[in-house]
DNA sequence: CTGTTAGCGCCTTCAC
DNA sequence: GTGAAGGCGCTAACAG
C-alpha cells in the first residue's frame, strides 16, 4: 500500500524510522537545506522517495511554531459579489502563492464585528501580513494588527494606522466626467445637466470623485447646478429611487448620469427598465466600476475600471521592508479598461 | 500604554506573569473551561483583564499542534468571476464562521497543477475539512485528503473518491426547456427550433442539462433537429461564433435558445450586440446560471439559480459524522430564483 | 556526513 | 484551586 490507510498523517518521525535515518536529516532533505549540510545525494533520494510513498506532507502548525513562520497571508475584504473585490481576492491569491504564502481571504458583509473577529482570528492563525480592503474603519484593524507585528495594508480606503493604497477616484472621475461632456456635446445637449448620482457624503471614495466632477465641469466653465450631486447611497433600491425622483420631477431623465458605483447603476438599470423603451437613447450614462453585461445594455454607457493588478503589487511592495511608522498613500491609476479582458480569461470547461 | 509596542505577541506565559498565576490556570480561563475546574472567578476576570490589556490573542499554530486541530476549513474554486461561485465562497465562509472555523478559499484558475499544490498546502495547514469545486477531476484531491485523514467533499461535480452535493441540472434543465417550449407556443414559433448551445460533450452538467432537455422534448413529443445541442463549449467567443455560424447559414437566429452558462450566454450577448437591434426580439432566451444586470437585456431571457445555500449546508452535514467509505451523491434542486434577492444584500456603503 | 537535543506556545493530566 | 511536566511535529544548533 503506497499511502497508510489510517486517518493518522505520517510524521518526518515515521519517514526517519522508515529510512533508517535521523529526524534531523529528513528535515533537512525536505525542505532543501541538504545540500548545505553535505548530506548523500543517495540518502537524500531515499527520504525523498519514502516520504512521498508515505504520502508525508510538512505540518506548517508545526513548522510555523519553530520558525514563527506560517507562511499565510490574509486578506479581508466585504464580499466577492463586484469585479472590483473579485479581481483584488484573485489577484492577491495569485501574487501570494507566488511568493510561497497560502492566501487566505475571508469575506466579512461589512459587518464591524465580523471585521474584528475575522481579523483576531487570522491573527490566531498567525498570518504574516494583512490586506485590508472595503471595511468602515480601518484603523482599529490595524491596530490590531500592529500589536501583533503583523504589517497591515489598507486598500482603496486611506486610514492613519497603516500604509494605503488607493485608487485614483479623482483623476478617474474627472476623465469619465470629460468623456460624459464630450458625448452629451456632440448630441448637442447641455453638458451642464449632468448628474452625480450615488454614494455617500463624507465617503471618502464619493469625496474624491465629486471633486473630480467638479475638476472636469471647472475645466470647462460649466456650472452644474446645485442638484448636480447626489449621495443617495450606494445600493441600487436608493439609486433607483433617487431617479424615480428626478424622473417624475421632469418627466424625463437627467442627459447624463454618472454612477457612483455599479449597484447603483444596477438600481438606475431597474428604474429605467419600468419606463418606454425609447426613454433611454437620449441620456449618456457613465459609471465607477464595471460588469460584462453592462456594456450591452440599450444605452450609451461608458465604464470604468480599478486596476486591481496595480492596487495588489504595491500593497506587497508596501510589506516588503514594511516600516510600521509609514503611513504612505500610494496611489494608483483608474483608466477604462479594455472590457473583455478579464471575461476573455474564462477558460474552456468554465461552466 | 495598553499593548505590548514590540512587535512579538504575548503569550499565556505573560499573561500568567503578569497576574501572578499559572499558564495552566490562564488556559483554561482562555478556553472557557474554567469552570469546570473551579476557578475563582475574580482570578478568571483578573486573568481575562490582563490578557484584554496585554493585547493576547491565542496562538492557533500552538494550539492546534497540541490538539491536533486547526480551527481551519478549506475550499477550492477555480475564481470568484461569477455569482455561483462567489454564492458558494461566501456561503460557505458563513457557515465556517458560524461553526467556530476560520473558512479559507481559494481559487485555482482551474489548473490542475494549481488545484494539486493548493490542497497539498491547505492539507499543511491541516484543514479540518475540503470543499471541492469545479475542478477537472475531484478523484487526486480526494485521495490526497484521504491520505491525510481529512474529509473531501466534492461540490457540484461527482467523483469517486468522497462524496459529492450536486445540483439538480437534468431536472433543471427540463423546467427551464419546458418554460421555453411554453413561451415559443405562445407567441406561434416552433417549439423543435430550440436550441441549447454551450457546454462541453461528455461533461457532468452538460449531460444532465440535455438528458433534461431530451426529458422536456420527449414530454411534449417533440423531435428537436439533429443539431438542437451544441457543445460548443463553455466560453464566451466559442459561444458567440457556434451562435454567428448558425445566424450565417440560416440568415436568422433560432427562435429559442439555451445557453449552457453564464459565460456562453455573454458570448451570445456578444454577437447579438452586433446585429440589428430588432433581431433579437423574435427569439427566446435562456440560461443556466444569472446575472444581475442580464435580465434587463433587451430580450426575453429566463435564468435559472443553483442553490449555493443548499449545497454547501448538504455539504457541511456530510462532513460531521464523516465516513471515509461513503460515495453519497446528494442531488439538490435547482430552480428559478428571485432575481433580486442577493443584490439585495447589498447594504448602504457598498461601492 | 548524520544523530541528539532543546525548545516554539499551548493544553491536559496529575499531583499538591 | 493551582503549579509542574510532558508532548504535539518540526528545525537549528551542536555534537559526534
Amino acid at each position: 500500500m503506497a499511502s497508510k490507510s489510517t486517518g493518522r498523517k505520517s510524521t518526518i518521525y515515521d519517514v526517519a524510522k522508515a529510512t533508517g535515518s535521523s529526524t534531523a536529516t529528513v528535515s533537512m532533505v525536505l525542505n532543501g537545506t541538504w545540500a548545505r549540510y553535505r548530506i548523500k545525494e543517495e540518502t537524500a533520494n531515499r527520504i525523498l522517495e519514502q516520504a512521498r510513498a508515505l504520502g508525508y506532507n510538512v505540518n506548517m502548525k508545526a513548522r510555523g511554531l519553530r520558525l514563527s513562520r506560517s507562511g499565510l497571508a490574509g486578506m479581508v475584504l466585504p464580499h466577492y459579489r463586484n469585479r472590483f473585490f473579485a479581481g483584488l481576492a484573485q489577484t492577491f491569491e495569485d501574487q501570494a502563492r507566488s511568493r510561497g504564502l497560502c492566501p487566505i481571504v475571508v469575506g466579512t458583509q461589512r459587518d464591524p464585528d465580523v471585521e474584528v473577529s475575522v481579523t483576531e482570528t487570522l491573527l490566531s492563525q498567525r498570518v504574516e501580513l494583512l490586506f485590508i480592503a472595503g471595511v468602515r474603519n480601518p484603523t482599529p484593524l490595524n491596530a490590531l494588527c500592529a500589536a501583533a507585528g503583523v504589517p497591515s495594508i489598507n486598500l482603496d480606503l486611506p486610514g492613519d494606522g497603516a500604509p494605503s493604497v488607493l485608487s485614483d477616484h479623482r483623476a478617474g472621475a474627472r476623465a469619465i466626467t470629460d468623456v460624459l461632456i464630450d458625448k452629451l456635446l456632440a448630441r448637442g445637449g447641455s453638458p451642464d445637466e449632468l448628474v452625480l448620482l450615488g454614494g455617500v457624503a463624507g465617503e471618502y471614495a464619493t469625496g474624491m470623485r465629486m471633486a473630480g466632477f467638479r475638476d472636469a465641469s471647472d475645466a470647462r466653465g460649466l456650472t452644474p447646478s446645485a442638484d448636480a450631486m447626489d449621495c443617495c447611497g450606494y445600493n441600487a433600491a436608493a439609486a433607483a429611487e433617487a431617479l424615480a425622483g428626478r424622473y417624475a420631477k421632469a418627466s424625463r431623465l437627467p442627459a447624463g448620469l454618472l454612477m457612483n458605483s455599479i449597484t447603483a447603476f444596477e438600481g438606475m438599470v431597474r428604474f429605467t427598465a419600468t419606463l418606454p423603451s425609447d426613454v433611454l437613447k437620449s441620456t449618456v450614462v457613465g459609471c465607477f466600476d464595471w460588469d460584462p453585461f453592462a456594456a450591452y445594455l440599450p444605452f450609451d454607457v461608458t465604464m470604468l475600471r480599478q486596476d486591481v493588478q496595480r492596487i495588489i503589487s504595491e500593497a506587497f511592495v508596501l510589506t516588503e521592508n514594511y516600516d510600521p511608522q509609514n503611513r504612505a498613500r500610494v496611489l494608483v491609476p483608474t483608466g477604462f479598461g479594455k472590457m473583455f479582458e478579464e471575461a476573455e480569461q474564462t477558460k474552456e470547461f468554465d461552466r
